[in-house]
RNA sequence: GGCGUUAUGGUGUAACUGGUUAACACGUCGCCCUCUCAAGGCGAAGAGUCCGGGUUCGAGCCCCGGUAACGCUACCA
């Protein structure tokens, strides 16, 4: 029993491309790159542009994410045609709004054998994965559920026992589907798990409100992350369930760290908001995003006769004319700070002096901004001439305390720093208000037996490169989570460095 | 462990889809310019295309076999 690609008779409906971010935290650069791919798509071929959000887990649904992407994605020039803030004919746009649309589909599923009811518990399932792991086989569904009789189904349902759908993948045979940047890739039934298609809370998971969504919104191309292969086959069965033509699959390379590994806060800035706020401009950022994977042709001997010579530095508009989607390149490319910032310097100098200043004034000195520093100062001046030694810390880039300044008289540096990676963990995950990181700090030093003032000050010398300094808490609130953050990863990392490299 | 994907200097990409000494950009180093630092100009080092076989007059491009990296392996996306 196989089932392989047919030609997606979508083929030559009018393209509709989708992003679909989900709201659980800062806008990532990832979103910026996929969504870039996807918006030149959709622009080369007089196709949709629509923007879906994904907020159908609600253990990660963080308030303020949604609108920080609608943001992050218009600052880059990458406006979308349907989204949940400007409308269209398929809406909602927001999964959270069409869970009585992915229940409807679900009983379509339940009712043609392609899902089921399971009530395993959490417990369960977590012993049975054990069992597997120790015994070294691939950790998958026991199928316990899998045939319960009618039955058994009522009375379970009857005692109210929560449970979730799940998918019915056959048993045998193999799934192929064809990736537009590949070519055909097979997964054979073995490898693919009954994935569940509603959690107990009345939630799909993305798997069932992709391809639902998807399909209702007469997606024609899916352009996503290589990660998703691998559930690929899962989403072909789907559609192959309900009866409906596939997209096409593109799954692009996965932007990298600089050991290779897929990107992550860690390792690297990955917030949109981070790069705005230290002051990228959203047109270096697109550009840098556009030489990863290639798929912007160089100029022709021809072109070069007539004057391009510069096949580094292209705009959004250039892209949309020339960029190539099926050139894209598949090995996963380093997004390297360095370039990005060489390309940001050269967007920069090119600007006429208005404009710079303009940037400048819009940005790290917007009235705002300068408000709010001003403000955290005003008690502790003496003349107006000290408002830049009393800040300065607000308007660098980095900073680097001696160990002098940040090693706690009765610490060591190695215990220092070790608090030091718990603060960022915790602030990593804190409300960026003074009322929540107030007593969440508060709470880390107890709990590691470190004084309010150890630990006040270990956050000030790493943020302020001083121990004097205007309020903390305040001031880190005023600079912002992302650069604060930021800034203790990047000391982090040079002290990790500088303790490499005495050994 | 299983499955999948990928593989060109340190990094990002090129190389008429088999045809000369593998090209460009970033970075690095040196020189010039200059009050300094950038920018700019000039130049250099750095890969023989993951490894091993094969096909061919000829392979980075084709075939076979390895290896490594990465991804997935959740009631996360």
């Amino acid at each position: 029993m196989n089932s392989s690609t047919t030609p997606a008779p979508v083929s030559s409906a009018p393209i509709r491309v989708r992003i679909a971010p989900s709201p659980t935290g800062d806008p990532h650069v990832g979103t910026a790159y996929i969504g870039l791919i996807n918006f030149i798509y959709a622009r080369q071929r007089g196709g949709q542009f629509v923007l879906r959000i994904e907020d159908t887990d609600r253990a990660r649904f963080v308030a303020t994410s949604e609108q920080m992407i609608f943001d992050a994605l218009r600052w880059l020039g990458l406006s979308w045609d349907e989204g949940p803030d400007v409308g269209g004919p398929y809406g909602p746009y927001r999964q959270s709004e069409r869970t009585e649309i992915y229940r409807e589909h679900a009983e379509i599923l339940l009712a043609n054998g392609t899902a089921y009811r399971c009530f395993c518990t959490a417990e369960d399932l977590e012993a049975a994965r054990k069992h597997q792991m120790a015994a070294k086989l691939p950790p998958r569904y026991p199928g316990t559920c899998r045939n319960l009789t009618p039955d058994q189904i009522a009375e379970n349902l009857a005692a109210e026992k929560p449970f979730v759908i799940r998918m019915a993948v056959p048993t045998e045979g193999e799934t192929t589907f064809r990736d537009e940047l590949r070519g055909e890739i097979t997964f054979s039934h073995n490898n693919v798990d009954d994935q569940v298609l509603m959690k107990s809370d009345g939630f799909p998971t993305y798997h069932l409100a992709n391809v639902v969504d998807d399909y209702l919104m007469r997606i024609t191309d899916v352009i996503r992350a290589e990660e998703w292969i691998s559930s690929t086959p899962k989403h072909v069965l789907l559609y192959q369930a309900f009866g409906w033509p596939q997209p096409r699959f593109w799954h692009m390379p996965l932007l990298r760290n600089i050991d290779k590994s897929k990107i992550s806060k860690r390792k690297n800035p990955v917030s949109l908001v981070y790069y705005r706020q230290a002051g990228f401009l959203p047109q270096a950022i697109i550009n840098f995003l556009g030489l990863m994977g290639g798929g912007m042709p160089s100029p022709t001997p021809v072109e070069i006769v007539n004057g391009a010579k510069e096949t580094e530095v292209f705009s959004l508009e250039e892209m949309v004319q020339r960029f190539e989607v099926p050139n894209i390149r598949l090995g996963g490319p380093v997004f390297d700070l360095t370039k990005l910032k060489w390309l940001n310097s050269e967007y920069l100098r090119a600007l006429p002096p208005d404009t710079f200043f303009a940037a400048l004034r819009e940005t790290v000195l917007s009235d705002q901004y300068l408000r709010d520093v001003a403000t955290l100062v005003q008690s502790r001046i003496e003349t107006l001439g000290e408002f830049g030694n009393l800040t300065a810390f607000f308007f660098q880039d980095n900073v680097l305390p001696p160990p002098e300044v940040w090693v706690p008289k009765k610490r060591t540096p190695e215990e220092t720093l070790l608090f030091a990676a718990e603060q960022l963990a915790l602030l990593e995950t804190t409300d960026w208000t003074t009322e929540a990181i107030e007593p969440a700090l508060k709470q880390l030093g107890e709990t590691h037996s470190w004084s309010v003032k150890e630990n006040f000050m270990l956050l000030r010398a790493i943020l302020t490169g001083s121990t004097m300094s205007p309020p903390l808490l305040e001031s880190m609130v005023v600079f912002g989570k992302a650069r604060t953050l930021d800034r203790l990863r990047r000391f982090l990392d040079t002290q990790k460095k500088l303790a490499a490299n005495k050994k």
